[in-house]
DNA sequence: GTTCTAGAAC
DNA sequence: GTTCTAGAAC
């Protein structure tokens, strides 16, 4: 009988949860209703970089050619984003030869940045080959990836695959040859890329799913 | 990029 | 029944 009653109340609450969707929802449906009626912006959350590089909130360094900020949603113990100010450019593909005095200083800031934290991580500095945010930026981040924020097969292959393309291979190629074409991958090998298996970045294990991969990040960062 | 959630996979 | 992924969001 307590049970019933128990469960009749639960059905009840269930009910009225359907019928009252939270708040946070209703706010986002209205907002978004706004933006229609006016200024149509499909993606919207592509400038979120360019925001958060203004926001000292976010900065841990400037300087006049670079700023350097946490990931609002960081995928590991640590994760920078080194930024150029003064760059029109959203993706890496369309770096050249004439950007190789920018990338150098964006590396040498890299290391600065790091330099204390070698003794407890170890770092991939790089660009995601299709990034989502717009303005390029340069991503600093430690290879444990221990991190709430690491959800999707996705964010996994998109800095453990060639995906991830290292700041010191693009600087190589762009010593030598003007353009990086021939390092670039095509749109349907970086689709590729983003959908491989999940393989762990320590070892030879391949999880089956995210929630495996996690759990088995965590064994590599608590035997250190 | 994230959030949300339907329905696939287990 | 629960866990997990993947696609929509105008």
């Amino acid at each position: 009988m307590a049970s019933n009653a128990f469960q009749h109340l639960m059905k009840s609450s269930r009910k009225l949860a359907e019928n009252n969707p939270p708040s946070k929802k209703r706010i986002k449906i209205a907002a978004v209703a706004t933006s229609n009626e006016r200024t149509p912006q499909k993606h919207f959350w592509k400038s979120g970089l360019t925001q958060a590089m203004n926001d000292s909130e976010n900065i841990v360094e400037s300087s006049d050619s670079l700023v350097i900020i946490k990931d609002k949603y960081p995928k590991a113990k640590f994760h920078y984003l080194v930024i150029p100010k003064d760059i029109q450019l959203n993706s890496a593909r369309e770096l050249t030869k004439l950007h190789l005095n920018l990338l150098k200083e964006m590396q040498q800031k890299s290391e600065l940045l790091i330099k204390d934290l070698l003794s407890k991580a170890e770092f991939k500095i790089g660009f995601h080959a299709k990034p989502s945010m717009d303005h390029l930026h340069l991503h600093v981040i430690s290879t444990d990836f221990v991190s709430s924020c690491l959800k999707t097969k996705k964010h996994w292959n998109s800095f453990n695959t060639k995906h991830f393309l290292s700041l010191s291979d693009l600087i190589k190629k762009l010593e030598e040859k003007d353009n990086l074409d021939d390092l670039y991958p095509s749109d349907i090998d970086i689709e590729l890329y983003l959908k491989k298996a999940l393989n762990c970045n320590q070892c030879q294990f391949e999880a089956k799913t995210m929630p495996s991969l996690k759990t088995h990040l965590e064994t590599h960062a608590s035997s250190l």
